[in-house]
DNA sequence: CCGTTGTTTAACAAATTTGTCAAACATTAT
DNA sequence: ATAATGTTTGACAAATTTGTTAAACAACGG
């Protein structure tokens, strides 16, 4: 039968993403995995040998997911910049909602792999849309629409705005002592905070 | 002779900090921790007695350094604002250089911990000293200082900015080809560009 | 020197997590 | 109905990580 996935491969995979980038349990267990998504945990080796290579392929997941994202940053030539910041951030904090770990996942997976062995990047790269983005802001800034800086500044400060504060929900929401529903209102209002706040 | 911890105990705690903080590595071994303090493993349990009892020490001080660091935003009150900001950011900046990764381990502790049975962050809250520069953000706000918005929101942008860029210093140093050298650069200059940000 | 105390070590045991295997089960085609 | 194929399960084995213990070692005061 191919490649074709079953049903429960998927849920598997899918209950791992869901562990992973949607509540940042890094350390979850195939038995934990196994348990959200369903089923028997002796089916995650029947389908993918090892827990490893379960995790390789959520990884990889997360690299297309990452590059997917940094190339929506690209869109139609002729659309005003405003314009296309929004869109980016709606894209962006639609992804970050459902998945706000990924992120930190890679780190995290950079950081465990000692010494780069495995080089858990290898297969990223700078895509020519991310490159053309940044050209884009540059523009803008010689055009005075937005603050002169580095275009890479200029991205960082644009992704920071966006992820951090859903990365640190759960702190945060201690330490302002803000009710779930509080928070995420506050999320919600940062869409125009952060337009206000990069291009005044 | 009562609490007067020794030398090795201090080590092993560092080197846990060192690998969880610094080197964002949150699955670490006991063994890794013994490795990285140069001792032997079984003495984590002689000074500890068990691995969650070093890692809630471990916790405990980051929960500590969390509030003082929030407290660092207070400061004699009669010094302009944006000399105020500088110095926070520069308390930040100092701290997110030797600790990148403490918010995280919080909010990953968080997160480890399901349903919130540990209640991680029992024993923080929101001091006197950050509701009172909130306030002082609000003033400056009236005042037309800054661009005007909920006062945690210009927290948040603050500490986003900030936090971010060091935390995926691993993960953008790929996508960008940025050279260590040069990422590190790029982080100073962020002092100055996030005061632009911010501070128009 | 001896005894006391605290520290370090290696060997072992326990606990947890992961992987294997054969048998049970289900589905479909013949 | 039965064979063939793929799926699911439980029992077990292996591997990894953590915890315990007794003995070796060191330092110090008597």
């Amino acid at each position: 039968m191919a490649v074709k996935d079953s049903i429960t491969e998927r849920h598997i995979k899918e209950a791992a993403k869901k562990l992973f980038f949607k509540e940042g349990r890094f350390k979850a267990t195939t038995q934990e995995i196994a348990d959200a998504a369903g089923v028997n945990r002796t089916l995650v080796n029947y389908y993918f040998r090892s827990r490893d290579v379960l995790f390789d392929q959520v990884l990889s997941d997360a690299k297309n997911a990452m590059t997917d994202r940094l190339k929506s940053s690209a869109g139609e030539e002729n659309i005003p910049f405003r314009l296309r910041i929004e869109r980016f951030i709606d894209v962006m904090l639609e992804h970050s909602s459902a998945y706000p770990y990924m992120d930190i996942y890679l780190v995290s997976r950079m950081n465990d792999d000692i010494n780069q062995q495995n080089d858990v990047l290898a297969d990223i790269k700078k895509t020519d849309d991310l490159k053309a983005f940044l050209k884009l802001i540059e523009t803008e800034m010689n055009k005075g629409t937005i603050e002169k800086m580095p275009p890479v500044q200029f991205l960082l400060n644009l992704l920071s705005l966006l992820t951090y504060p859903v990365i640190v929900q759960p702190l945060f929401k201690k330490i302002l002592q803000f009710s779930d529903r509080q928070y995420q209102q506050m999320l919600k209002e940062r869409r125009a905070i952060i337009l206000k706040t990069l291009l005044k």
